[in-house]
DNA sequence: CTCTCGATGTTCT
DNA sequence: GAACATCGAGAGG
């Protein structure tokens, strides 16, 4: 089995961590035994309290407790009352913050995964051939594809059932940035802020929406 | 291709 | 009661 990364590696400066995660490899283990496997593409920082972008900006509630709490764990919230994100914690204890994970490349267990995402249109081509480029380009569509949900809200990433592999990391020089996408109404700076991080030359990541998210506010 | 709109439930004010 | 770290369908060009 692939070096899973450790503790260590989330107990670190959130912009780092964000960064060093594209070319990593997410995994799950779902409860029929699938191994699900995917090339970080796309990921976010949202960075303590200050962060008017971030949800611990309403402080410490039964919510956003995970994101006190120590590295290495995941924070799976929904929003819009359908759609589930996940985040990985990071930082030392006490200190909130996370990197949502926006998007991957799926390379393994994509049956499963399309399986998962029964709206068709949206993950198939008219002939019935699966979009893998489309099947985990955004946060929601991530998780549904993962088959994530609240109850994987706080799961000790250095565990069994969801980690994240070491991968390859991204060269420097192939990662580009912008602002948090959905961000736009969080007051300034924060609204700004690059902390999107993504492979510039991946087809994996959020289309369309992004870059009219990113444009609006440049 | 672009743009608009509605779904839907949890959290916080 | 409003807001929400989104997505896909449908209409129009």
């Amino acid at each position: 089995m692939p070096a899973r990364l450790q503790r260590s590696f989330y107990e670190r400066p959130t912009l780092t961590v964000a960064r060093d995660l594209l070319g990593r490899v997410l995994a799950r283990r779902t409860p029929d035994g699938t191994v699900l496997r995917g090339r970080i593409v796309e990921a976010e920082a949202y960075v303590g309290e200050e962060d008017k972008a971030c949800h611990a900006r309403a402080g410490r509630t039964p919510r956003t407790d995970v994101m006190y709490g120590p590295p290495g764990f995941a924070y799976v919230y929904l929003t819009y009352g359908m759609h589930h994100m996940l985040n990985v914690v990071t930082e030392a204890e006490g200190r909130p913050a996370a990197v949502l994970l926006r998007a991957v490349e799926p390379t393994q267990g994509i049956e499963w995964m399309t399986g998962a995402r029964r709206n068709g249109s949206a993950t198939h081509g008219r002939s019935g051939e699966p979009r893998l480029h489309q099947l985990a380009s955004g946060p929601g569509k991530l998780c549904q594809a993962y088959g994530l949900d609240l109850r994987h809200n706080r799961t000790d990433l250095i565990g069994s059932d969801l980690w994240i592999e070491e991968g390859i990391a991204a060269p420097r020089r192939g990662v580009a940035t912008s602002a948090r996408i959905g961000c736009e109404t969080a007051a300034a700076p924060w609204d700004l802020m690059p902390w999107r991080f993504y492979l510039a030359d991946s087809r994996f990541v959020t289309p369309g929406r992004a870059s009219v998210a990113a444009r609006k506010s440049g």
